[in-house]
DNA sequence: GGAATAGTGTCTTTTAGACATTATAAG
DNA sequence: CTTATAATGTCTAAAAGACACTATTCC
């Protein structure tokens, strides 16, 4: 109980998707430490505020993002005493989800391609965006977790499109991902609405579940 | 900087194997809170001592159990203003396997088989158990992870044996899971080491990588 | 030889992957 | 009719599962 305890704060890894490539929002520090470069969108725990972690990142996107009812889940806790020049640290860090249409446009966010991240960022967030990136790309071969970065409806193809984006694979075959993802019982048709273009309509579809389903196969 | 800070913690789950059963290692507390409840091995943060989290769970490790080397990865961080009564807290949690040898006999250890755990414990340490048991199970089906649950030399019926006690099934076929464990070259055999009984010798192996490897696919 | 477990081989069923075929819109 | 993408079906290759068979030790 007497012991010092150390700066207790949470991060947030935003991914989105832009121009058909996956992005992180980072936003450039306005105060010390690091002020001036790229960093994620983070702070301190309020303990008379949050009634836990998940709440504090809920607060925090929130406040400084007016950020609301995106994907949420804990990432790993991040830790020791150079990271942060103001003292012993530990960051618990988060991996979000979202559609690009509801993070565009907000003040001073900057989407970045997450292979060409920046070099240098505050404190160790590199080391964090590489951490939530792995997790996100070994979660998705066995998860519904890349249909969190599209809307309420989508096509099986714009799902096959985001699958590949995330896993940064060439070609999944569409006949097969329409399979798969359909025998899973992952998604289910919206009755009678229909993507329309230049073409056969197509079928629009939502998650079966409002959380992250998990497969006990691959995708 | 200037915020109230929580009280900061780590945790450890020690998952050994004994009478064929997957056991948890569980302390009666001595001191309040929960002075006399079974509870997790753990300990404050010591920002002075611990260079970061995990060498903090290492500490407590060796200066509580007597515990060294064993296998140690982080689960995840429990929060809340009301797990803990002294006050807002936060536990970084970490899931330990070894083998029973290494943790029988040591002073007021209790394995308690994890089908059969005590209903009330410390803080919310059922939770962080529960958590642990998730893990282990879901990270078993496609991983080297139950191998750290026995010492370094084994035969393949015995691997496959810990694999069948963590993930709670009956009967993994031998003659596939010796195909598909060498397969993946998770193992090589020790030259010349063989387990004799009252049968053919069976060829002795090691993991062949000292860290936990992930598979592609499912054991 | 009998009992017990180690280790190999084979057949069947299931799943994955490639790709051809048909369907339905716009222009 | 052409172009474009949706949706379904079919064939093949690969993997998983079941299980028979052989091997080697102790007694």
């Amino acid at each position: 109980m007497d012991f010092v305890r150390p700066i207790a704060t949470v991060d947030v890894v935003i991914f989105t998707l832009k121009d058909r490539m996956l992005h992180t929002a980072l936003w450039p520090r306005e105060a010390e430490p690091f002020a001036g470069a790229f960093g994620l969108l983070g702070g301190f725990v309020h303990v008379n505020e949050d009634a836990d972690l998940h709440a504090c990142a809920q607060r925090v996107l929130r406040d400084k993002a007016s950020l609301n009812g995106l994907y949420l889940e804990q990432l790993a806790t991040f830790s020791g005493g150079t990271r942060d020049p103001r003292g012993w640290s530990l960051s618990v860090a988060w991996l979000a989800l979202l559609p690009v249409e509801e993070l565009e446009a907000r003040d001073r966010v900057t989407l970045v391609p997450v292979d060409n991240m920046p070099e240098a960022m505050a404190f160790d967030h590199e080391t964090i965006v590489a951490a939530a990136l792995d997790r996100l790309r070994n979660k998705s071969v066995y998860s519904t977790l890349p249909s969190f970065l599209l809307g309420d409806a989508f096509t099986i193809a714009e799902l096959r499109d985001v699958y590949q984006m995330v896993l940064g694979v060439e070609k999944l075959d569409l006949a097969g991902f329409r399979k798969k993802i359909l025998d899973l019982k992952a998604i289910e048709p919206i009755d009678g609405e229909m993507r329309v273009g230049t073409h056969r309509p197509a079928q629009l579809y939502r998650r079966a579940a409002r959380d992250l389903e998990l497969f006990d196969r691959t995708i």
